[in-house]
Formats: C-alpha cells, structure tokens, sequence
DNA sequence: TTTATATATGAACAACCATTCATATGATAA
DNA sequence: TTATCATATGAATGGTTGTTCATATATAAA
C-alpha cells in the first residue's frame, strides 16, 4: 500500500467545493470511454480519408482502394473498423459491397473538425 | 515495380466518372492529416476527462490529479499533448499552473460526440 | 463444373503511445 | 541560504494499432 499524501495539493490549489463540484458534473467513466473510443476511430488518416470519400458518394471497396491509392486488404481492414464503430454501413451489390455514411452526426463532426483545423491555420 | 492492375476493378464497380469526381472534391492530403491528428488527440479516455473537466472550471495540475485519481506526471504527459494541439491553454499562478480550454470548436466537439454516442446507446 | 473477380480476415511485424519511475525545474516559505 | 511544494520531462516499458502478406469466402461468368 502506497501513500499518495504528497500527490495532493491540500490549500494552494483549487478550493476542495471546486473540486467536488467538477466531480458531480463530470461525465461518467462509461461515457468518456465511449466518446474517447469514437474519436479514436477517426483518429486515423486513412479512415478519415475514406469517410470524406463516402460524405460524396457511396462507393464500393474497390473504388475506394483506387481512391486511397492503397492496399485492398488495409482498406477492408479500416472498413471493419468503421463498421464495427456503426460510422458506415453497407450492402452488397452483385461482386461488390456499397459501403456508405450511417449517420450524419459523423459528418457533422468532420465538418466542424475541419473548420476548427482550417482556423489553427491562420 | 510491381503491377497492380489486378487490384483495379475496370467496369464491374460504380463508373469511373464518380470516382474522378469525388477525388476533385476529396480533402487535400495536408487537411486529412491535420483533422486526423486533432481526432487522435481527443481519442485518449484521459485527455477526454481533462476536456471535461476544464469545460466545467479552470483547473491547476493538482486539481486534474486528484479528479482523475491518477498519476501526476502521467497528467502533465497529456496536458502537454493537449497543450501542443493548441486544445487547451496554460497560465502561471504562484507556484501552480492553471489550465483551461483554448477554444470554443472543442466543447461542441466533445459535445456532438456525445450526443452521437448516447444515441448508439439506445 | 472451372475460372475470375471482389471482398474479408488471420497472423506477423513494425511503429506508435500511455503510463510509470526517477529526476529536474521553478516558485514560495522559512 | 535551505526546504518544500507544484509541475515538467526523459527514459524505459508494456500494450495497442495500421499495414502487409497470404489465404479464405462469395459471387458471377464461361
């Protein structure tokens, strides 16, 4: 057993109702893990690459390889990723698999994400 | 140099009209990357709970410490990565640092992400 | 049936990342 | 000055993750 007394600041920080104010309104551990989880998976360039893509129009894995200029097999694998995320959805079509946004809060976020990168820019 | 042809689907997929005309409208690849990155940043359960922390008060270090019932040095390790995306901002006070948001693009971040997660749930 | 095409997936590997430990820096108090 | 407190940081480490390769599955055409 540690003792961690040391690791709090008792009277120069904060006042403790802060504090305790802060904890009663804070997200819960469940729900922050979920958004962190969301966010990871755009965290990702290719992924993100490939929902702009799809935020223009529903395209198979194959038009989306060519797009991306890469590898099949990493596309499919970030399209699972997305899918298990419920971020995209498809539907097979003959030989093919259409894949397409499956909600539009995503492109919402993306859009609001760019407009915040776009102004870090000036 | 390999050959890639076979990686290509010539006619069987959607025509290569909407593939040239997405690929004008697509992200540049210098965007992409930023808006990844920005993503990445907020896909972390730890900088997520700061986020949400700062978005109730301004905090110091201790403060963070305590909320999040973890290491220090492992919470200035993320305020430092939050500090660098330009997500939050730092000022001195006596012997203590005093955190808080940077940027109001962030809170609507955090909050459609939320609001998106909570409706996966239902 | 056999052949070709589109997609999915498991395994392996390299690169990245969050945390911990130890220590350094910087500020206040004595 | 010295001692103490708040924060920052470098190095090491264990765990995660994106890509590649090889292969499996599934559909369509011959």
């Amino acid at each position: 057993m540690q003792e961690h007394e040391h690791d709090r600041c008792e009277e120069q920080c904060i006042h403790p109702e802060v504090i305790e104010s802060v904890r009663r309104e804070m997200l819960g551990a469940v729900p922050a893990d979920e958004l962190a989880q969301l966010f990871k998976v755009l965290g990702d360039n290719t992924r993100i690459r490939i929902l702009d893509a799809l935020f223009r129009s529903e395209l198979c894995v194959c038009d989306l390889t060519t797009l991306l200029g890469m590898n099949q097999s990493a596309v499919s694998h970030q399209l699972r990723v997305l899918r298990d995320a419920r971020i995209v959805k498809s539907k097979k079509q003959g030989k093919n698999v259409l894949y397409s946004l499956d909600d539009e809060h995503i492109s919402e976020l993306v859009r609001m994400g760019s407009e915040h990168v776009r102004e870090l820019r000036r």
